[in-house]
DNA sequence: GCCGTTTTCGGCCCGACTGTTTTCAGTCG
């Protein structure tokens, strides 16, 4: 059993546990237990047979402990189907409504006996909830509202889509007067693969006329809520933000305590805690005395920590590291050199190569592989051996006639079902770079998927694995692999792992990324242009692999052509 | 249900806003 199922299970008992009398903290235990396993590096069905006590880990004590235990061997969980018995079906679906929690949820399916989102849609435009007590008119126009955007967007949007609101937002904002300063927190800041709200803070000495000026920005579609603290509003069909106002000496404490994470917060806490102190979103106190506040560096130093990337706050051990002076010097854009992945009108991309070649010099790389796709995939109108050789034989020309970009000659190889390659081996050992990547068959077994991928490394031919976990965010899942098993293959074989920066892809993810690092494995951020614009998509990769913990010399596209060159030289 | 540098018991983050009621419960982040 996946972690993510067993998580799963763990937020179903504890959203049932809301809807009986049970402890708030019990309630939270499950949640943040659930948490724990979702982010595990491993899974837990492997911790379990090496003999790893479950119970170690943060969060998950004996009792849990042994639920994890019984889902793995039996599939289910006694405790589940007997909070499933107790609570009447449908109320938790009704509790993920926003607007409702437990009690509106529960209270509506004894009221009114609904029992499904669609029975509520229907209450609601039937004026059925306005005749229940604690409830009105407003509730059932803002629950219908709630209905439609769950529907348009499941919740989260794209990094790269929430980032483009940001930005617009930010254009305006600039030019209000009133407003001293802006900053955007949040999951944004952390730079996480997808978005659910922007929070973004506001310093203003006139509270009340910057927020008339906020409101009159012409994306805002509706307004949530508004107060002198804070101002709710969702924008451009679905996204919401959170303006929320604070003064000088407590902006640093805000900054820290709305980017998170969440679990990043608690920890932290915890460690202000242990000194009596306390810390919320206005400061650091002790008391009522003000010990830090203004910048986020200020409250960390009092708590003897180092300023802490946004992009490591998701209590993965950045804390420790910060404690002791270990913090990783992420990789920055700036460091990439180069783009070891992308298309041309040979397959299915937009330019030609002479095109890729000149976008890429323009945004001063060094170097550019064009890695073309192979016949396996048809729909790309894929490269077969001759019509890879006389692809490889125009990019080498080129190179020749090109000043102050190097061109290496490359090919995206499919790696079939079994792990063969699509392409002649012979004939992949002459090329430069030659990135190997699965197109096809994503729903193998472990097993099967696991000796696929390490077939394929152990090749000899293939340099990287592109997009190696397969996903498309939202509407495909990570292919199942043992990835400990392919990390190991990757570090023997001298295999890098690509970190693809397709605002859809974003693979392999952060998690694994921080993993495979473990591993010893050398990683490539590559873009996979099939145009010139998408070589844009390259910080969205670095987001990844900052948030993967990955330095500099984790990357091998942040070293100059030469050193390329000879690390690239077949053995 | 989890956790522990005053603890194996007694804590566990808490402030802002809405809607409905009339002083506050429920929800959210």
């Amino acid at each position: 059993m996946e972690n993510a199922q067993i998580a799963d299970v763990l937020d179903e008992i504890g959203d049932l546990l809301e809807l009986t009398d049970a402890s708030l903290f019990r309630i939270r235990a499950y949640h943040d237990a659930a948490q724990t396993v979702r982010s595990l590096p491993q899974r837990c069905e492997d911790l379990l047979a090496d003999d790893v006590d479950l119970s170690e880990l943060p969060h998950i004590g004996k009792s849990t402990a042994s639920k994890i235990d019984e889902l793995i061997h039996k599939g289910t969980c006694g405790r589940l189907l007997e909070l499933r018995r107790r609570v009447p079906s449908g109320v938790t679906t009704l509790m993920k409504v926003p607007q409702l929690g437990p009690r509106r949820a529960l209270l509506l399916h004894d009221a009114l006996g609904i029992e499904s989102i669609a029975d509520l849609k229907k209450a609601c435009e039937d004026h059925q909830l306005a005749r229940v007590r604690s409830l009105g008119n407003k509730t059932e126009q803002n629950i219908l509202r709630s209905l439609a955007t769950l529907k348009a967007t499941s919740g989260r949007m794209l990094l790269k889509a929430a980032g483009d609101h940001a930005e617009a937002l930010g254009r305006y904002l600039h030019h209000i007067d009133g407003i001293s300063r802006w900053e955007i927190a949040g999951s944004l800041r952390r730079r996480r693969e997808t978005i659910g709200d922007l929070d973004v803070l506001v310093q203003s000495a006139d509270r009340a006329a910057a927020t008339d000026r906020i409101l009159n920005y012409p994306g805002i579609e509706h307004v949530l809520s508004r107060g002198p603290e804070r101002v709710s509003v969702r924008v451009g069909g679905a996204l919401q933000v959170d303006f929320r106002f604070f003064d000088p000496p407590e902006f640093g404490a805000a900054l820290l305590y709305f980017t998170g994470s969440k679990p990043h917060n608690i920890a932290l806490r915890k460690r202000v805690q242990r000194r009596k102190w306390k810390l919320n979103e206005y400061g650091l106190f002790s008391g009522t005395r003000r010990l830090a506040g203004t910048t986020e560096a200020e409250v960390y130093a009092r708590l003897g920590l180092a300023w802490i990337p946004p992009e490591l706050r998701e209590d993965r051990g950045e804390l420790d590291a910060a404690a002791h002076g270990t913090l990783p010097k992420l990789v920055k854009l700036t460091d990439i050199r180069g783009d070891l992945h992308c298309h041309t009108k040979a397959t299915d991309g937009a330019g030609t190569i002479a095109d890729m070649a000149e976008a890429a010099r323009l945004r001063g790389y060094d170097y550019l592989a064009i890695t073309d796709h192979s016949k396996a995939v048809t729909i790309a109108n894929g490269l077969n051996e001759t019509r890879l050789k006389k692809h490889v034989e125009q990019i080498r020309k080129l190179d020749r006639s090109l000043d102050g970009i190097r061109l290496l000659a490359g090919v995206e190889v499919d790696i079939l079902k079994e792990g063969q390659l699509d392409l002649d081996k012979d004939l992949l050992s002459t090329l430069d770079w030659v990135v190997g990547s699965v197109h096809s068959h994503f729903n193998l077994d472990r097993d099967a998927m696991t000796n696929r991928l390490v077939t394929a490394v152990r090749s000899g031919v293939i340099h990287c694995l592109g997009h190696p976990g397969g996903r498309i965010i939202g509407r495909r899942d990570l292919i199942q692999v043992d990835w400990d098993k392919v990390f190991a293959a990757c570090k023997e074989h001298g295999v890098r792992i690509e970190i693809n920066a397709q605002p859809d892809r974003l693979d392999l993810p952060d998690t694994y990324c921080q993993r495979a690092k473990a591993a010893g494995v050398e990683f490539v951020i590559s873009t996979d242009a099939h145009k010139e614009s998408d070589l844009d998509y390259m910080p969205f990769g670095v987001d990844v692999a900052r948030r993967g913990w990955l330095e500099p010399g984790n990357v091998l596209n942040t070293c100059t052509a030469a050193k390329l060159r000879k690390a690239l030289k077949r053995r």
